[in-house]
DNA sequence: CTAGTTGCAAAGAGTTTGCATGGCG
DNA sequence: CGCCATGCAAACTCTTTGCAACTAG
């Protein structure tokens, strides 16, 4: 059950890690590896257990209903709240000092303690804010 | 295109005026009408009809594919942030106050400026919380 | 009347699964 | 050599759509 146990596991790793920035549709993963030596079942097999082992985080987009997946293997992006920018599609880490502050607020006046893990806020990233 | 131009329109909305505190998935909401004068496709027709005027709101749960559909048309429900409970999937507002303040400090650190609309921030309600 | 909505049933998209094959350790 | 992962194709689920009948205004 290693990380690479299989040559299939590997493809579809290295390609996660790759785009870990991006949230992207199962299918569209699959599209993206038809030509490797890797099927779409394995895609999707491979995508589960990953998701699992805590690897992979499965989202969704607002207005779509396909499963999105996002690679959160590194440590950079343990235990951290991620912002999603609706306009291109990328995805940032919340540093984790405001994260923190965030999650103590909300627990004081609501009582309602935030899971990092699940948790992505949807808006304007700078930069496509910045070209209208 | 009024809210209750048909009898079909009006069983939905009623409904989901209901359980305007949570999120149903459409399906889910096509099997509770299964008894009532409204078919699943009417179902799903009117939800993206509603969806496109902005008095429900669709999302998604982590770990789940359906489509989400919660019930924003009443007056408390608008441009607030959502917090949604991934115990006993209730769904909350965040205070505006509260969430004026989390959404300049993002704007203000990170350059982000976050949707309300689309933001669900997943945790635990207080009440889950502390049943363990 | 006329435009827009419904119900039905069939199509579609994305995802999952059964089973035989094949490769990793 | 045994077991687990793969590929293929069929099955499934949820959702969407075409079309004729119907309904609200």
């Amino acid at each position: 059950m290693n990380k690479y146990s299989t040559i299939q596991r590997k493809i579809l790793v290295e390609y996660l890690e790759k785009h870990h920035d991006f949230a992207l549709s199962a299918a569209r993963i699959a599209e993206d590896l038809a030509g490797e030596n890797i099927s779409v079942s394995a895609v999707y097999r491979n995508l589960a257990a990953l998701e699992e082992e805590g690897a992979v985080r499965r989202m969704a987009k607002s207005g779509e209903r396909l499963a999105y997946y996002q690679y959160v293997g590194m440590e950079k992006c343990r235990n951290r709240i991620h912002l999603s920018c609706t306009s291109c599609g990328r995805s940032f880490h919340l540093d984790v000092k405001e994260a923190d502050g965030l999650a103590e607020a909300l627990l004081e006046t609501e009582g309602f303690e935030i899971n990092r893990e699940e948790t992505v806020l949807k808006g304007l990233c700078a930069e496509c804010r910045a070209q209208g």
